[in-house]
DNA sequence: CGTAGCTTTGACCAGCCGGTCAAAAATCAT
DNA sequence: ATGATTTTTGACCGGCTGGTCAAAGCTACG
């Protein structure tokens, strides 16, 4: 038989450096030009294969976007899992938000597609965040609850808190270019680092008494 | 001689309909679908004009665009030009919040639309940002510095506090469907609102002493 | 070395999309 | 009313884009 391996684990070696090699430059294109501002010539000049060839590893353009999508969904929540109920509070959430920071930093790609998919309504990941995405976050809010409710917290809205941390630190990587134009092209990372630290300790200390 | 009025000021009271029309139609589509998700077709039936009706008001696609970001540019940064040196500090940067959360719950459209562009690179705004807007925010950067050199608020970094005032309240507009998928479909502004206004008070008091 | 199966590609296609144009329709000035 | 001007549109075009296909090249293995 002769069928394209295209939505099972790769097998052969060969078959494993392409599809990573695509997926490479799927996410660059992608992340750069959204989904359809992408062509499949960029994404084959960039992976430095010819356009038959990508289609024969991948069954279409959307069926690579849905592969990064659905790939991105979990290693994005990674960070959040991790936040332990039995640690310190404040330590877990501030190791949280510099967990998250340094994914901005290190994968701004994976960042903008993420956005860039969100801001056009989500047409391919509605499903995902209606799910696995709702789910993890009431379970985590549940604990941010009993840590207010116990005063190891100060007061808040969980999962607005929760939304904070996305927005805050996602917006150094899909805003990149926006602060770059105001800071200059300085790394603007170590001081977002400090400034995140300061405004989540004075946010979610408890008043000490 | 028979010129469309593309660039200048609509004259004639069919010629201000129509351009306005175009430009609720294009906001709608451009915001939905980006730059290049957008069709001029679809624009056209929006706004129930035909596509060569369009090209006699604007002379490409990529005009209308350009049209639209101009716009939107000074409009966006209005709420941040309003913050006072001479009023209270710590009243005016929550009245500036409050401000801009207010435009993303009447402007979604508008917020969408800049995320879009900015994601992508900002190629059709990286002037405006800048010029523009880096001028205005280097302004009352040093505004809000000179009030943490008071005493009147506690020590922030000033830049960081503008881009994490945009990152929070804008999240709002740009990933409205990952919050409504988290926290089903009630108006999270209200909730937003609240939970803003204790974040930038308990970060920006002044350690009562 | 031969061959069976995996991989690669040049040539091609149909549909879409931004944009043009000439002519028709509507509007306006007198 | 009527001629001049503005507005609208159907028909059309060329280039791009996602996708196909048959044939050629390559690899693994007996």
């Amino acid at each position: 038989m002769n069928q394209p391996p295209a939505p099972m684990k790769p097998q052969t070696r060969i078959q494993k450096k392409n599809t990573d090699l695509i997926r490479t430059a799927a996410l660059e294109v992608f992340s750069n030009h959204g989904f359809r501002g992408a062509t499949l010539d960029q994404i084959a000049a960039e992976a430095g294969l010819s356009k038959p060839n990508l289609l024969y590893y991948f069954s279409s353009k959307e069926a690579i976007h849905i592969d990064l999508l659905s790939d991105l969904m979990t290693t994005w929540l990674d960070p959040l899992r991790e936040m332990n109920a039995d640690g310190n509070p404040l330590a877990e959430i501030l190791a949280y938000v510099q967990r998250k920071l340094q994914m901005s930093r290190e994968f701004p790609r994976e960042s903008r597609l993420f956005a860039n998919e969100i801001v056009q309504g989500a047409p391919r990941m509605i499903d995902g965040l209606q799910g696995e995405l709702k789910d993890l976050v009431d379970e985590k809010a549940a604990i941010i609850q009993a840590w207010c409710d116990s005063g190891q917290l100060a007061p808040v809205n969980p999962h607005h808190l929760i939304f904070s941390i996305w927005s805050l630190t996602q917006h150094y990587a899909d805003f990149d270019v926006q602060i770059r134009a105001v800071l200059g092209d300085k790394d603007p990372f170590d001081d977002a680092a400090a400034y995140l630290e300061t405004l989540f300790t004075r946010t979610l200390t408890p008043p000490s008494e």
